[in-house]
RNA sequence: GGAGAGGUUCCCGAGCGGCCAAAGGGAACAGACUGUAAAUCUGUCGUCAGACGACUUCGGAGGUUCGAAUCCCCCCCUCUCCA
């Protein structure tokens, strides 16, 4: 069991602590994404020195390689990674749809080849329970079926229907359930009436929280908004939401206000190593060559370590010859960011003015900064 | 001094009479990235034009030809080997 305390609402924004075996999680929470066991470029010390609550791991990379049994036999994730604050592990729904070529979908489960030596592997939803009760996350996810974008609603129906059957799979194969707390994925793709089904029969099996998948697919922005103000109201309060995959801090802001407490994405890691960085000021793309003698920090007022001790023009020198090291300094700065964003809308929740601190971000943080 | 090789668009480098504004690579420039097979991918890259297209380029000058980066002549400059 998972305790979730809503502390304030803000318009339809929540304010909130998760408990977790590893410790509370104040909400809302962006998750920095550590796929294989690593936030990409990061170190555990860092990942704290950044204010990340929680992170993410995988169970489809993890049971590939090192394998959920090694890392079981390590004491599980935390403890092989090094890592004592709360983590979560995805089912791999979303790399059944994202990567392995070769799948077969049916009532039973996910037969799939690796990506990585072509063999072949059934993910069933007791299977990715099993697998992830080795890794030992504080929260799990339950196995689902991740429709691509665009589909037809022939086809996100059939495939909300196996999800649903997973679900109640998935919650009577969890046997670990004082250390984990395992959440259920709500689908339905761009359709209210199958959101509504998915979310009612989900939360007829109460869940510890809600996941809501298969957004930021390829949608219009306007579909997924749609789709989570349209949840909001049907979610059971008093359970965390977590909105899969999502996304641009714009993304964050605006799904707050649709009252998601929990967020994750690739964005600010693999953005950053790329050298698109997200600021207070927009996205900055330090590549460009207006920053090649621009010798101030990225955010002068921003106090991560990067912003404390290097200019743009070396990071733009680092990120242009490949360093190492430029990707380690973009990612500690965007992770900061985002984390500091999220402090930022707890604190305008809390004091009741996350609308006007809407106003004031939205039209800023997507624009490329000049 | 003798023998040979070569000078191509920012760089390297292909082309060796028309299909060449000129392959390919690099650099540069502009972007994309949303439950991470991503240190990946895309576009631009002679000038002007929205586009059709026009104009100026292949060391320099002349010539042959309907037509030359490609053939001929002279000149300049690099590199290698021999003395």
């Amino acid at each position: 069991m998972l305790k979730f305390t809503l502390q304030a609402k803000s318009i339809n924004a929540r304010a909130g602590v998760i408990e977790t075996p590893h410790g509370n999680i104040l909400t809302p929470v962006f998750m920095p994404v550590g796929t294989v066991g690593s936030v990409k470029a990061m170190s555990p010390h860092e990942l704290k020195e950044g204010h990340a609550q929680i992170i993410l791991g995988n169970t489809y990379h993890l049971y590939m390689r090192p394998g959920h049994e090694l890392i079981r036999d390590a004491g599980g994730l935390h403890k092989f990674i090094s890592w004592d604050r709360p983590m979560l592990t995805d089912s791999g729904g979303f790399q059944v749809m994202s990567l392995a070529v070769l799948r077969k979908i049916t009532k039973e489960g996910v037969k799939f080849q690796s990506h990585i030596d072509g063999s072949y592997h059934l993910f069933t939803p007791e299977k990715v329970i099993e697998i992830q009760e080795a890794l030992g996350a504080d929260i799990i996810m339950s196995f689902d079926e991740c429709p691509p974008y665009p589909t037809t609603r022939e086809y996100v129906e059939k495939s909300l229907k196996i999800t649903l059957n997973w679900a109640v799979r998935g919650k009577e194969a969890f046997t670990n359930t004082k250390k984990q707390a395992l959440f259920g994925i709500v689908q339905g793709g761009v359709y209210e009436d199958l959101r509504e089904k998915s979310a009612v029969k989900l939360m007829e099996m109460d869940f510890d929280g809600y996941s809501i998948g298969g957004l930021a697919v390829g949608e219009p922005k306007a579909d997924m908004f749609r789709i989570t103000e349209f949840l909001n109201p049907i979610l059971p309060v008093d359970k965390p939401r977590y909105l899969m995959g999502v996304g641009t801090p714009t993304d964050l802001l605006n799904n707050i206000a649709n009252g998601v407490d929990m967020f994750d994405c690739v964005m600010p890691t693999r953005n950053a190593r790329k050298g698109s960085i997200f600021t207070r000021y927009g996205k900055m793309i330090i590549k460009a060559a207006r920053y090649k003698e621009d010798f101030n920090p990225i955010d002068s007022l921003c106090p991560c370590y990067t912003c404390r001790n290097f200019s743009r023009a070396y990071i733009r020198h680092l990120i242009t010859m490949n360093e190492i090291l430029g990707m380690r300094l973009t990612t500690i700065h965007s992770l900061y960011f985002y984390q500091e964003l999220m402090q930022m809308a707890r604190k305008a929740i809390l004091n009741d003015s996350y609308a006007a601190f809407l106003t004031e971000m939205l039209p800023i943080l997507d624009m490329i900064v000049e």
